[in-house]
This record gives C-alpha cells, sequence and structure tokens, in this order.
DNA sequence: TGTACATCAGTGAACGCGCGTTCACTGATGTAC
DNA sequence: TGTACATCAGTGAACGCGCGTTCACTGATGTAC
C-alpha cells in the first residue's frame, strides 16, 4: 500500500489546515481591536462557522492566544534569524544590525502582534512554558554574535566597575547555559541591550518619542549602532 | 461677608472629594483587572452608587481612564522628584540613581499602573494632549541632571560616530525646548538613557528576564550605574 | 471489496453574565433679589 | 432674613449589545475485520 510516506489522513490534512485559519482570522482580529478585544465569536464569524466550532481547534480562547504568542515569537525569531544569515560573518555590527533592523521592521508591520509579546501582559494570563524557546530566539541571537564577535579578538572595554555577586552568579549561570565563552560583564552587556532593542522599538510604537524624535529611522539606526559599539562588536 | 479667599461651596468640595474616590476605586479596579478589565459598572458598585451616577462625575469610560494616566504619570514623576531631591547636588550619579531606584519601586508597587502608561496602548483610545506635560516629567529629570552635570564639567567621551542629519536636526529642536545647553550627542544619548529606565523595569514587570534574572534589584542597580557612566555623570 | 463500528467536525440552542450609555425623574443645595 | 428659581447629584429602569462556554445532536470520514 501506498500511504507510507504520509500517513496523514485527509481529515488531519484539514484539521491543520483550518487550524491556521483560524489563527489568521484571529491575527486579522488582533491587529484591529488587539488582545483584549479578541472575541472568539467573532474569529467563527469571519469564519464563517458557528461559534462553538472553535473549540473543536482550541479548547478556550487562552488557548488560541497562546498560540497566537507562540507563532509571534517564532515569525520575530525567523524574521532576525534570516536578515542576519545575510550579513558577511566577520562584520559582527553589520549582523547586530541586520538583527534590530529585521525587528523593528517586523514590529512596524505588526504593531498589535508587537504589543502582544512586549506589551503589557494581559491580565489573568498566565503565559505557558511553551512560550519560553520561541522567545528566546532573538537573545540566543544577539549572544552568539557577541560571543563570535569575542572569539574573533573583538570584545567590549573591559569592566568598567565590580559586579556584585549576585549579578554575577544570574551571568554565571546563563553562561552555563548557553555555553560560550563570555565573561559575565559581557553577558550582562548583551543582555542590556536586548532590553534596549526591545525598548526602543516599544518606545517607537507606543508614542514615547512623540514630540521628541519626527524622523524614527535615522534615530533608531544611530542608537542602535551605539549600542553595537559599546558592545564590542567592532574592534 | 467672609466667603472670599474660600469661596468653594460645600457642594464643590463633596465634588472633588468624589471625584477622588471614583478615581481611588477606579485605581483598585485596574490592580486587579487591568487597563482593559476597568468597568465603570464595576466602579460604581464599589462606590455604593448607580452605574449613571458616575455620568455626573467623568462623561464617558475613556475621560476616566486619561484622568488615571494623567495621575498615575504625576505620581510616577513626583516619586521622582523626590527622590532626586534627597541628593546631594553635586553627586550626579547619586541623582540618577535616586530617580531609576524611585521609578523601579514606583512600579513594584503599582505594576497595573505602570502598564497603563508603559504597556500597550489600550486600543482605540488616543491619549489627549493634557497627558503630555505629565508624562514629560522624568525625561525632563534626567535632562536636567545631565545638562548640571555638564555644567559641572562632567561629559561623556566626546561622540563615537557622526549623527545623521534628521537626528541632528530631531536632537536640535529638544535642545532648544529645554534650552539648557547639552550637545546634541549628550541629548541623544539622555534620551536613549531615559528609555533603557522605562524598558528595564517592564522588562522585569512583564516578565521577560525571567529565567535569567534572579535577583532584580542588584542587576538594575548594576546595569543603571553602568547607563550613568555612559551619560558621563562621573568624572 | 464490503460491512459495522468508532471517531470526529460542525450545528443550533441555550445558560448566565457583564458592559457603556441614555433618559425622565426627585429632592437637596446654591443664588439673586 | 426670607422667598423663588436655577442648578446639580443621584435614582431606577431601560436599550442594545457582545461575550465564553456547554451540550445533545447529525452526518461525514476513517478503521478493523
Amino acid at each position: 500500500m501506498a500511504p507510507q510516506s504520509a500517513p496523514r489522513t485527509a481529515r488531519a490534512r484539514a484539521r491543520d489546515e483550518l487550524s491556521r485559519e483560524i489563527k489568521d482570522a484571529a491575527r486579522r482580529q488582533l491587529a484591529e481591536h488587539g488582545a483584549a478585544g479578541l472575541s472568539l465569536r467573532a474569529v467563527a464569524r469571519e469564519m464563517g462557522m458557528v461559534s462553538s466550532a472553535i473549540y473543536r481547534y482550541f479548547p478556550s480562547r487562552d488557548d488560541l492566544l497562546t498560540a497566537l504568542i507562540i507563532d509571534s515569537y517564532d515569525a520575530l525569531g525567523t524574521a532576525a534569524e534570516q536578515a542576519e544569515a545575510g550579513a558577511r560573518r566577520g562584520d559582527f555590527p553589520g549582523r547586530w544590525m541586520a538583527v534590530v533592523r529585521a525587528a523593528r521592521r517586523w514590529a512596524l508591520a505588526r504593531p498589535q502582534e508587537w504589543a502582544l509579546i512586549f506589551g503589557s501582559p494581559v491580565p489573568g494570563y498566565q503565559a505557558p512554558s511553551d512560550t519560553v524557546d520561541p522567545a528566546a530566539r532573538i537573545p540566543l541571537l544577539v549572544l552568539r554574535i557577541c560571543s563570535q564577535a569575542t572569539a574573533a579578538g573583538h570584545s567590549p572595554p573591559p569592566g568598567r566597575r565590580p559586579m556584585p555577586r549576585p549579578v554575577r552568579s544570574d551571568m554565571k549561570a546563563l553562561g552555563q547555559i548557553v555555553a560560550w565563552q563570555l565573561s559575565e560583564a559581557d553577558l550582562a552587556r548583551a543582555v542590556l541591550a536586548w532590553t534596549e532593542l526591545i525598548g526602543s522599538i516599544s518606545f517607537e510604537l507606543f508614542g514615547h518619542l512623540h514630540g521628541v524624535v519626527r524622523d524614527y529611522e535615522p534615530y533608531f539606526d544611530y542608537q542602535m549602532r551605539g549600542i553595537g559599539e559599546d558592545l564590542g562588536l567592532v574592534p
């Protein structure tokens, strides 16, 4: 018999496709009304289904939200990774800039998805652990760039000030997880750079630079370039 | 007749007091259910009033939200200003650390109020211009510290890299508004520091450092101290 | 290849709930003379 | 000081709406023999 390499039944394929269509419809809802305004009934309406039918695919509204969060983290991570892969390996500042620009572009195109993952947590909603890995893609990418830059002999000027013991211990643990050879001070700097990246994009998106910055792209580039230098990516 | 220094009638005083009580009840609501879950009816219930009575005080839910936003910005600004006023004038890093610690403490005590002003914008809600001045208190405070440090001869090492024209023009405009003598590069650095402050607190509050940092206070202090150094506050 | 049974997608009605806002009203407070 | 009128706070009922979730059901698809 043939169904050996493809044991996926027609029903299973239809199910996957509909799951995806439901998430697409939900994402459109999200883009218009925000996370708090995401309604299962509205999604069902857009799909031409009865509202209870959604429950064949997602056991509750929260599960649908979780799926959207994971997808958003993954889409953002993919965008950043692909952009980074396009830069010359030895060009560490270029790789950093590719990441941050891809992240900003992604955010500008989908502000509500950005707000879903980096804005206020939905009250009462607790992100399950499945979101951890997708959420880690960008910070890991940043750490990898820093690590390879260090390996190539490009390091930030050594520690300006002593690191308190609890911080050192947290950074040591982080270093053991990622297993690359970065000093605790460099790890802390990389975590800060990641915070600065997300913070800068959120500031622009959420309107906190209104009246201060008019031309966001060069402003963002300028600041991120400076952070790249602070990371010691450039000799 | 006597009512000259106090033309405030009993009715007016009662009105002010009730406005305040409504906002207090709304703030409690907010702390529990977040901005999206703020309900006029629930507020009225807590006040022991009928829901329509709220409309004597706030013409709509959005107006109540706006009042809360303004109050939050003001409370945060006041907390930061008071803390900063307690530091020795010549101790610029100390003044910076007083501001950032006060901001973090305020945020930890009222996470939902923080999310209200720095989290995802409420979809469909447009902040009116009354929020601009209260929102500017912290950034202005930061700029003032930098400016006085510069005047005292403590400046960051001069510009690492050229500033693109649009950025320079934005910073020049900002410099004219605040009227102090800071270079465009220093202004940009101060705006970044402000972004980093808000971003770091949001990262902690919204759980993005979960699994990376365990002891937040020393981590925050360490990073903010570094930013203070980057600002050139210390000779 | 054909039949019997199990699985599953989608329906339609219902439960129970809460929301923002409007409106005509009553009774108390404030103002002008 | 007293009266007549205007202002205003709070009531109670109603409008019109949308929501998440459950449940018994029908009919189509898949599976085992």
